[in-house]
DNA sequence: ACACTGACCACTG
DNA sequence: CCAGTGGCCAGTG
């Protein structure tokens, strides 16, 4: 992606979780599936590992279908990702969020472009 | 240039 | 119902 400045998937990826409300959170899956692609929800998180890049991604508001935070390894330190979640009002409770359901943020529902 | 891997999810058997 | 596997894009050895 350095090479090229042309759109990819992983751009697309960067826009969807930049548009993520504070407090809310999202899936990989989500991501995958709004951006017409269900099928690369792994590669949504290898986005999310080059997103270090970008500084305007919030990563910690991605977490895996069951609301696990399976990226914490990923940050700065396995704690990071738990701070920056609860700083938002977010709860978390044994890696996984608390009332996942009503946190999540689907780009399907609310953000249509 | 080839093969493998990676913060996942959904479909089979 | 539980376990296994395929699939998608991009990056690295």
């Amino acid at each position: 992606m350095s090479r090229t400045d042309k759109y990819s998937f992983f751009d697309n990826v960067y826009e969807v979780v930049r548009q993520i409300p504070k407090g809310r959170v999202t899936s990989y899956g989500a991501i995958a599936n709004y951006l017409g692609a269900k099928r690369s929800a792994r590669m949504v998180g290898w986005a999310m590992n080059a997103a270090h890049n970008k500084p305007d991604v919030p990563a910690h508001r991605v977490v895996n279908r069951q609301g696990l935070l399976t990226g914490k390894h990923h940050f700065a330190t396995e704690d990071t990702m738990q701070a920056r979640l609860e700083a938002e009002n977010i709860k978390i409770k044994d890696n996984q969020i608390v009332a996942f359901k009503e946190v999540f943020w689907d780009p399907n529902l609310e953000l249509l472009i």
